[in-house]
DNA sequence: TTGTACGCGTTATCAA
DNA sequence: TTGATAACGCGTACAA
């Protein structure tokens, strides 16, 4: 059993408010007692319990993370950003995965509150429908990271998909590509609808309309396996180039391409969003539209712990950086991009 | 503020302890007021305080668990097969990042003993000898993973090191190779150990003797940038393959390759160590050494679990499995390689 | 300057 | 079958 102020007070031969006041450093406390007081905790190991501090000051010091799954190198990230704002602050991360399992989020979301933590963070939540029927019990306060649900909540910080998909569209066109596809993520509708307007809006600025053709969303699967089907379609509408919903679907393409023989970029130019480390890993690299993902865990750390502390706070939305790296490049004809080919194998 | 037994006590007309009683299913209470009780908590959306129990169990049926940094694709699957039981059986976790730094992995042990977590898990500490000190202090039980400090510890769950790299030395011998370099990381001192070991093992047992220039420790850095510093010495000793000490380290050699026109595996055969997600996504994909990441985790807390149930148990030691991709391949003479080179682009 | 008494929410013991 | 009371470890209002 840990040693208890009762004990220190005990040995000392004073009370155990004696010993509390001396720890808290209370002035009222003589120099030489606390000074004694504080040796002998120190000697006798003691380590505060927050539990019953937690008790007493109905706060517990302890934040609720839910994610989908840890194993996802964007989210991670995010984790990390956030880990870091609490440990200084002193607070506690609980870490639950839902596996966008609506039942095991809400059972999170329940033992959250058994825990009493002080705030829920939630990231990419899909289910966030549920979350206004137990919102109206749950008193403490619920920040977003990259909502998936359309709706207004009360606190979220996500990043700006419109413009990313913007700049990722922009620079395609930059490059000379006019049949441009979009591959997109079916399971993420919100994400990916707002990517999706800002690639029509890119084009539409560009003078060219929409060619619903190429606007490609493959059946369920991972998102490696999306990448990987949305490859005929690509080539059956001569695309010159592919936006795709994140990294992990781009990865899947590059690799299907590989497997077919298709060289990337000279026959087919790619580029990914979020910006993920296995990006750097691949032949060619990939280029694509970098997220703030550990500011993004930050930031809603920061939101969270002012709105613990009384002060009021605003949405945020973070705006996207192109990373331009080797995936992408400037429109062939067929002649030039299999001469290119060939001259890039020799 | 929530609601307590108190609350419910008050508008239902009977005692608290009537209230716990009736919640908790004890026989004692008449049918009625059971369920008179428990569906009036239900309309006030009562939640039970783990704080509360906590206080008076001496039991918060959590683990604390410290890991280096979570942006790692390998410690990723440790924590979600540890969660994954820790969840099941009713336990949460508290994670922690020490970021490889004593000070703050001190203090995220003493945080944990503040909160009185039931159990710690550590996996992959740099800087066990520290807990030395700490350990009599801490009364709870400790599990290592993967520890990387030699001595006897009471609990530990570990990858056979020894027996991967023999593996992985052995597959490289069957494909004829015989100037076979390790790139080891000195900062890992015991695992590094262990697989050179293996890798010195294989080598003697298929009657050749370990070349100790073919040893190779590049100097501080990323993994991936060792990795890439180690060829030049591979190309000076002319090893047809290379060993790595794990995945992101071959990587990084691969990628070197690429950028010096080396093809893997007609030039260098390449295999590494963990079979982390990016080993998929290479061109050409890596021929590594499997670690049951996920079971190492969910195999932990369930030691810990054991122990926290007062049962004996005994250390682990899993052992690891060749994964065979396209980074490895027969070993060539010169020519050979060169032909089978320019087949390969064509 | 220090001590007494109480309460945080829950469960266990003893009494009714 | 139910209730009063104490206890878990800590901090604080009040009293001395």
């Amino acid at each position: 059993m840990p040693v208890t102020i009762k004990d220190i007070a005990k040995v000392a031969g004073v009370s155990h408010t004696t010993v509390s006041r001396a720890l808290n450093g209370n002035p009222a406390i003589s120099f030489e007692t606390t000074e004694r007081i504080q040796q002998l905790a120190r000697q006798m190991g003691y380590v505060p319990s927050a539990v019953a501090q937690s008790l007493l000051s109905r706060r517990t010091q302890t934040i609720g993370m839910v994610i989908t799954t840890i194993a996802d190198p964007f989210i991670v990230h995010v984790v990390e950003g956030a880990e870091q704002v609490a440990q200084e602050a002193g607070y506690s991360i609980f870490l639950n995965t839902s596996h966008n399992n609506p039942d095991q989020e809400m059972a999170v979301v329940e033992t959250f509150q058994r825990r009493r933590v002080d705030a829920i963070i939630v990231t990419s939540s899909r289910v966030g429908s549920l979350y206004s029927s137990q919102l109206d019990q749950i008193k403490v306060p619920i920040v977003l990271i990259n909502n998936q649900e359309e709706g207004e909540f009360l606190y979220s910080v996500a990043v700006d998909n419109f413009q990313g998909a913007q700049l990722a569209t922009e620079h395609l066109l930059t490059l000379g590509h006019r049949r441009i596809g979009y591959v997109g993520a079916a399971d993420r509708p919100k994400s990916n609808g707002q990517r999706l307007e800002g690639y029509a809006t890119a084009l539409s600025q560009a003078g060219l309309t929409l060619d619903p053709a190429l606007v490609i969303s493959p059946p369920a699967g991972t998102d490696l396996e999306r990448g990987r089907a949305s490859l005929e379609t690509l080539r059956a509408e001569h695309a010159t180039a592919a936006f795709c919903y994140n990294d992990l679907t781009a990865i899947g393409l590059l690799l299907e391409c590989h497997q077919q023989g298709i060289s990337v970029p000279q026959e087919l130019s790619i580029i990914g969003f979020d910006d993920i480390e296995p990006a750097l890993y691949t032949t060619p690299t990939l280029t694509t539209i970098h997220q703030p993902r550990f500011k993004l865990g930050q930031l809603a750390m920061t939101m969270t712990l002012k709105l613990l502390d009384g002060q009021a706070v605003q949405d945020q939305r973070l705006p996207c950086k192109l990373i331009v790296r080797e995936s992408t490049s400037q429109r062939m004809t067929n002649g030039e991009s299999q001469i290119a080919n060939l001259k890039s194998k020799i």
